[in-house]
DNA sequence: GCCATTGTTGACTAATCAGTCAAGTTAGAC
DNA sequence: GTCTAACTTGACTGATTAGTCAACAATGGC
């Protein structure tokens, strides 16, 4: 059975990703992460130098697909006030399968990873600080589109709104795992973001 | 020198905010604590029946002091406008406080330790949102202050902009302990708020 | 069918972890 | 001054930690 040319690997990324996300990254061992993944620890020092180094490549797998998944949601073929909903969507449906997965709420990977290892692994913490900056994009290119489209206040600082919503986002996402409750993004999300977004009343269109 | 009634009692609870707010509950160890407090391992646990319990007391020192500034953050005798304004710069303060007492930016201590330990201690998840829930009344009670004195639409669901506000600092402390930079809160905080909360139109006032 | 590469295995460190404990020290009450 | 209760100390446990390594097995190319 030896034989099989990387599924050891992936499976690994996998467990890492489930354990990780859910509990914490210094609270899960190696030992666990092989055990629960069926792997030898031998196996698991063949495919990757450090503990650290399945963190860093656990997180590109997730944010890889992400990526996809944003690519789709703030695709310009959509109207960018439903960008903003279809993202209130994706957040819980994704939080609701991990949930039901994983056995709890577990929020944003990126940002409880960071928040526990960003100040004492400075990979880990570059990785994540990159991750949060390609997550911005969308939101700015949405809101210049919003811009375009007459919806917000062509005055909006882009940068600034961009942050506001990530942060937003993100806050929701903790209260979420902290509670253990997709509650309020559930239900709230949705109107939340439009609020912060400044979607309420009509603005000339910036194009003639 | 043995008899000093609990000064070493409460060098540990400090010693402990600090490592674990700074670094993270699981990557400080107890003998981290001891040494650094200049305390023997004996002693703590003369005192405290676990590390966890540790935590517990050290997160009912520090949200005493929190109650404390927020009292008068909140304090009716101010405008509720400016009870924002005043916890935006009493936050920036406060961070910039730490990160040079610490070292680095820390963000929200509770949410920190909540992310990291919720799912997985319940004592310290029950005591984490406990301290949220807490936080929330103080927003709640400013929040019917402002539709009172005719500052904010009068319709708003004011248990549910409380939540949103409170995501709001909470992810905003989260992306500074993230980016080890207090620039945004400095800087955008106050504003973001303001916008968060809606105060921009006059409503007529509710009392007559 | 041989061989180099890639993957697997289990036993092995050395350090660190949370927590224990018995013996000693001190301070305050009386 | 003596007694007690609170505190201190340092050596200790047993489990767990990340990481190593040499021997072995399987595969794909030729």
């Amino acid at each position: 059975m030896a034989r099989a040319p990387s599924e050891t690997k992936q499976k690994l990324i996998e467990t890492a990703n489930q354990l990780i996300w859910r509990d914490s990254y210094n609270s899960v061992s190696v030992d666990e992460i092989c055990a629960t993944a069926g792997v030898k620890k031998g196996s698991f020092y063949h495919f990757f130098p450090s503990k650290a180094d399945l963190a860093l490549t656990t997180m590109d797998w997730c944010m890889q697909q992400a990526i996809a998944e944003y690519d789709d949601i703030f695709s310009a073929r959509r109207h960018p006030i439903e960008r903003f909903e279809v993202m209130a969507q994706y957040l819980y449906e994704k939080q609701e399968e991990k949930r039901l997965e994983y056995g709890q709420v577990c929020g944003c990977p990126f940002v409880t990873l960071g928040s526990e290892l960003a100040a004492q692994d400075e990979a880990i913490g570059e990785k994540v600080r990159d991750i949060c900056a390609k997550k911005l994009t969308y939101y700015e290119s949405a809101l210049r589109d919003l811009i375009a489209y007459g919806e917000i206040d062509p005055a909006t600082d882009i940068k600034l709104k961009a942050e506001e919503i990530f942060a937003f986002v993100v806050g929701q996402l903790m209260m979420a795992r902290i509670k253990n409750d997709l509650g309020f993004i559930r239900d709230n999300m949705k109107k939340g973001l439009k609020d912060l977004v400044g979607i309420q009343q009509k603005f000339e269109k910036v194009a003639s």
